[in-house]
Order: C-alpha cells, then structure tokens, then sequence
DNA sequence: AGAACCTAGTTGAAAGATAAACTATTCCGC
DNA sequence: GCGGAATAGTTTATCTTTCAACTAGGTTCT
C-alpha cells in the first residue's frame, strides 16, 4: 500500500472546520425544531419535500431520495409522523408494490409555523454569519460533493 | 408576530446542497470507516483527538468539547471504545472527580490504519472536488458558525 | 465549618438509526 | 406464460443517541 497523500495544514484546517460547525448547526436545528414544534430535522425535511411535492405526495422511495435517507430509517420516521396525524400513506394503484406518502392538512399547518422558526434560525447561525460570496462557494463545493459521491453508487 | 425573512432563491439552493452534501458525505465516511475499520466517525473522531493531546490523554470534559459530543454521548462511546481495548480510562489524582481519558498502543495502531484510508476518503468525496479558494470560503464560513453558536450559550 | 450551589462524569430508560431478512409485486429473457 | 432477477416497502433485532436523573467531589459565601 502506498502512502496516504495527507492533508496539508491548510485543507485540515478548513476541512476540520467544517465538520465541526455542521455537526454544531445541525444540533442546534435540531434542538430547536424539537423544543419548538416537536419535529427533528429529518422529520421536518420529509414534510418539507412533501409540501413541494405535486399534490403534496410523493413515492416512498423518491421521497426517500429527496430526503437522503435510507428507506428503513424513511419507513420507521414516516409511522411516526403518521401516529403524529402529519402524514398518510396510501396505496399506488399503478404499482401494487408502491406505497404513495402525503402530508395531511394538518402536516401542513405544521410545517408551516415550523417553517418560520427554521429559517429564522437557519439565518441567524448560517446565512446571516456568511458572506455571500462564501454562500455561493459552499452551493458550488457540495453540489460537486453530492456529484461525486452520486458517481460512487 | 412578525413576516418571517425567507431566503431568496439563490441562498435557498446553496443551503439545501450544503444540508444535502453534508449528510451524504457523513454517510459515506461513516459506511467506509465502519465497514474497513469497525470505526463510527465520531469514534474516529475520538481517537484522533486523544491521539494530537499530550500524553495522548484528555479530561473527558475537554474531550467531548474537541469532539463536539454531548458528555453522555461520550460516556457511553468511551465504555465501547474501551471494551474494545483502544481507549482506557483513569482518574485523575488532582480533582477527585475527574477522569483521564487515554489512548492505549493498539488504539493507536487502528487510528494510524484508519486514518491512511480515511484521508483518501475525504480527499476522493470532498478535497478533491472543490476548488481551493472554495474550500477556503468553507473554511471560513463554518469558523463563523462556530463562533456565533459558541456566543449563544 | 457548613449550607447552597456548581461541575465532572456515569447511568438507565426511551427514542431513533442501521442492517439484514422478509413479503409482495413487477420486469426481463426466453 | 414461466422462472429468475430486480424493485418497493416493511419489519425485526440490534446498536447508538438522547434525556433526565443521579453520585460525588469541589467552590463560595457567611
């Protein structure tokens, strides 16, 4: 085996900082849609994608897919915001092995107040601290991150 | 209560490839450090930390701070670490209540091996795919959201 | 000294995530 | 149209994380 190609100082100093602030913002969102509106993050992004969804519905599998998660963790989160009234599934009649979720009226009016801490909150620890520019870089950088990794399966 | 500032379209975007990328990439560097190393990335995480401190040695307070962990979490991480021979715990003679958390030889002889597959995973996800003066922006970037998460408590 | 409070760390129960096995349906090649 | 492979989704068991409660040692103030 040949010899790691380490990090210089600089690539571990950025690369650190990342993994430390975002592990950071997410459990700061986190605590803060949990406190506030009793959802986590990943079940505020599943009412998220469904709410853009047409007619507010969505395969569980494409859903999964939107959601970046597998679609164990999507099945046993998606019964509990079902048990929560947020969420239906319904049989597709197309595919019988197919599974349709949809937010419900009530998952909606949810999803909105929730909406509105979020961003506040999404605003305060991230957008508003970066500049713009920075922004822009973080979008370019990990649109190639989901690329290269969408390449790997 | 007031309108809630929604991001505009452009911040909208690079803050959902930034959620989505992020989550991809820890699912990718935890999948390969689990499958190669029997390693979660917040054990890696724990090794590498006690392996830069002095004596290879931290307080588990100082600890759970470089790791971003909750002290709990860390506890319990620790328990399996140890029970797995890589990490020891002892305590410390000057506070009663306190306990050293140290890294044993074999803990870093798997943190040596992971590491070497660990950089290429970063290098080939997230390294090389971004542009310098981009990953510099990241760095920046999250250095602020550490430090006005770190001013909120 | 001692009462009230703070800090360090662990523990146990409950909630959530992961992985593998499983059911049911559809697709594909012959 | 039949057998084998692939796909959709759920389930079960297991592991991990979280949360709140708890032990125990230090600090401070009077």
């Amino acid at each position: 085996m040949s010899e790691p190609r380490w990090l210089d100082a600089t690539q571990q100093q950025h690369w650190r900082a990342y993994v430390d602030g975002s592990i950071r913002l997410t459990e700061m969102m986190d605590r803060d849609l949990k406190s506030r509106h009793g959802l986590s993050v990943s079940e505020y992004e599943i009412l998220v994608r469904l709410s853009e969804a047409p007619d507010r519905r969505l395969r569980m599998a494409e859903l999964a897919e939107h959601a970046s998660q597998s679609r164990s963790r999507l099945s046993h989160t998606c019964s509990r915001l079902e048990a929560k009234g947020l969420v239906k599934r319904d049989n597709c009649p197309n595919d019988k092995r197919g599974v349709f979720a949809h937010l419900t009226d009530e998952g909606f009016a949810t999803l909105e107040r929730a909406a509105r801490d979020h961003v506040e909150t999404v605003r305060t620890y991230f957008i508003d601290v970066i500049d713009p520019a920075d922004l822009a870089a973080i979008g370019r950088a990990f649109a190639a991150v989901v690329d290269r990794i969408g390449d790997a399966r």
